[in-house]
DNA sequence: GGCTGAGTTTGCGCTAGCGCAAATTCGCGG
DNA sequence: CCGCGAATTTGCGCTAGCGCAAACTCAGCC
């Protein structure tokens, strides 16, 4: 990547939002490139914060594992999503393990860096508040749901929010753009993978949605999906 | 509250760690004052986020409330904590509603003049990147808790997690020194409020805690507390 | 001091969904 | 093309804990 492919990159990232060419170019000169490969950890949780990515592209999977071994799913990271970056700022171990569902690249910087880049240009630090309150938001929500309602409406709810951040629309309706098991949808809505798979399979045989495996979800009835979520 | 005193319940908050004398002196001048009284709510979520507060002394309560009705605590908050912050500064409406446990004084900002002291004074936009940052990692480790764990371990981590921010120490064991209902309880661990206290009773029965309504909960037994929660 | 309402406790029936087990499917790599 | 392993599906027994109902407790207010 040339420093205007990387220009590029950098200003589709809210991140950058506001931002103005000289911020840019600075972040751009800084970052390093790292390709990931589908399956590659980027690093492992409770490991020191020594550097701070951004998603050029490709997708990759947060997670968190408990102390008894079992996994949650934190979210799904797209393009111009950062990784890393509240850890280091913090200079905190990371809390969860970034896996690639799909080869992609990142830009990364140190941890120096970084908080460089970020004290010479406040609208960073102004976004970094931004996003980490979006994130926060969002677990809250998580949270909500999962201490409040049942399973289907917590998967219906799941899903729609991948749509929201990643669909994609298609012929048929709307497409989650990457793999998405029913054991992730699993560890991203506090059930077990058996749970998903009866109620998607349901799910499908009413024409909800199609696919899995390698396949991507394909929402056909969104609105029904909507419907479901917010049931009582 | 005089000047003198504004700044030392300022510089006794995380959001004002290393800030100097300046940075100190122009947040507390800037600020107004409001008694708060038990059970009054600082704002109500989803409303515009108007003013941004920090406790001075008291407890507060963060309540969420699902469109179906029900509550879920995110937090409890104690002195120097801050309120409504983040969503200020993303110009978005407050996610919670906030309501004093106790009577209680607080430190308010319009969100003008608390973006411009955030701009001003970098160090506060570090320190609220940390103070979200922190946010988020307690609320990642209540998910995975309610994504992973039964009820009695959810309801020891959270008592717990109450002596780390607030305990006290007291002649028979560490006091929460706050009123906290069985009611609460359940909030905060997505459980029932039968569920807690038939818990509670039992680990009363064995020695281990003791307290109810408005007598604070005493944790005479922590270590066994700490069991039960790293138990699997 | 008495009353009241909120908080706590307890019994118990019920079920959502967990988790074991086994069968089926399918994508990938050699 | 075949084998294999991971993902998906399906049957089913079981139980953690929900939630209804009712009784008890106690703190605060008049």
């Amino acid at each position: 990547m040339n420093l205007d492919a990387r220009i590029s990159v950098l200003e589709r990232s809210s991140f950058f939002n506001d931002a103005n060419r000289d911020t840019l170019v600075h972040a751009a000169e800084t970052a390093s490139e790292c390709p990931v490969a589908k399956d590659e950890q980027l690093f492992r949780q409770g490991e020191e914060a020594s550097h701070s990515y951004l998603l050029a592209w490709g997708r990759v999977r947060l997670d968190q594992t408990t102390s008894d071994g079992r996994n949650v799913v934190i979210r799904y990271l797209g393009p111009g999503d950062l990784i890393g970056t509240v850890a280091v700022l913090r200079r905190k171990p990371y809390p969860a393990t970034p896996v690639a569902v799909e080869d992609g690249m990142t830009l990364f910087w140190g941890a120096e860096k970084k908080a460089q880049l970020i004290a010479e240009h406040p609208v960073l630090a102004t976004n970094a508040i931004e996003l980490t309150g979006s994130r926060l938001e969002e677990l809250q929500e998580r949270l909500r749901e999962v201490a409040t309602q049942r399973v289907e409406r917590r998967i219906a709810a799941t899903l729609l929010r991948q749509v929201r951040h990643a669909g994609r629309r298609v012929e048929d309706g709307v497409e989650i753009p990457f793999t998405l098991t029913r054991g992730e949808i699993a560890e991203l809505t506090a059930t077990t993978l058996h749970t998903v798979s009866r109620t998607l399979a349901a799910w499908e045989q009413e024409g909800i949605l199609s696919g899995k495996r390698a396949s991507h979800l394909v929402i056909t009835k969104p609105h029904r999906l909507v419907e479901i979520a917010e049931q009582e």
